[in-house]
DNA sequence: GGCACCTATCAGCCAGTGTTGACAGGCAAG
DNA sequence: CTTGCCTGTCAACACTGGCTGATAGGTGCC
């Protein structure tokens, strides 16, 4: 656009040169345990079932690493719709500390059905929320899901509890 | 995905297909009198001077007319800096109902500097307010402006164009 | 040893964002 | 009426956002 340099930021323009840090600390609080994490294929993948949109794992690396950053709206409503918070949380600085307090409180929790509705949780009503899950199960259900992902991100321990 | 119709916008994801009118609102926030505003392409050049960053008089009636929508961060960046509002404006419909507010009012005030004053001023410090005053300023000095403003925001010599 | 399946990273490609340039219509000055 | 400026609008182009595919390295299982 500008033809400005695209290596070095020039501090000249507050941009969103902070886009990257944001997702790191999202995905490091969806997946605390670093040997349970999802490579950036396998966790795209997860997004594009979830919230529908498309995004490559390339892609993903490729913002987390700070490669690119000059992302367009939809694919920033991508994200945010993923990870469970408000789009802002990658402009404001204030919203995103606020939301990271809730994530360390998140991560706390040993339950990763809890832990990605409480992420899920904030800022949506009471029944937003119910209606994200119903929407959620039903997607599962649709898809047959086999009883894969025995300690991954939506199932919890395989042939236990589960309702 | 670009079914683009212009109007009627599929309701799959809810992308932000208010952009249009939120610019609208500002423009018509900025320059109340439709007989002394200046066209698109005026508006991008004033646009360029004052943020620095590069959008082209087209491109802002695209935005504006709904021709384009899914904007990058950088070009968002630009225009919130310009219109003096925060770059959620354009995503939480919240803070543009309250920023909507304070446009309605500083509307009321006849001089177009403090009107202009008021819509930066919105959410800052008075520091950055005195600092951001004293850089304008500066600028305008700098590029030989007439003797400020009558009544328009900026007046530029007429069959000049500089850069 | 080997193979199969991961992963992160890179090179190259396509689509659409954002550009420049030009056209038709309106309004004031000559 | 003609000339000139300014407007909104469009079409053709360039650049980069975002994708697919391939490569290199790691780990487990045979």
């Amino acid at each position: 656009m500008t033809g400005h340099e695209g290596s070095s930021v020039p501090p000249g323009r507050p941009l969103l040169r902070k886009l990257d840090q944001r997702l790191n600390d999202l995905i490091a609080a969806l997946y605390p345990d670093e040997r349970k994490r999802p490579g950036y294929a396998k966790l795209a993948a997860e997004i594009r079932q979830t919230t529908g949109g498309a995004i490559s794992g390339t892609y993903l690396w490729e913002l987390a690493t700070g490669k690119k950053r000059n992302v367009t709206l939809e694919q920033l409503d991508v994200l945010a719709e993923f990870f469970g918070v408000p789009p802002e949380y990658f402009l404001n600085e204030e919203v995103a500390d606020r939301v990271n307090a809730q994530l360390k409180l998140a991560t706390a929790l040993r339950d990763a059905r809890v832990r990605n509705l409480a992420l899920r949780a904030d800022g949506l009503s009471t029944e937003s929320l119910d209606a994200l899950l119903a929407m959620v199960s039903e997607a599962r259900k649709l898809q047959q899901l086999s009883p894969v992902v025995d300690e991954n991100v939506v199932d919890a321990k395989p042939g236990n509890d589960e309702r």
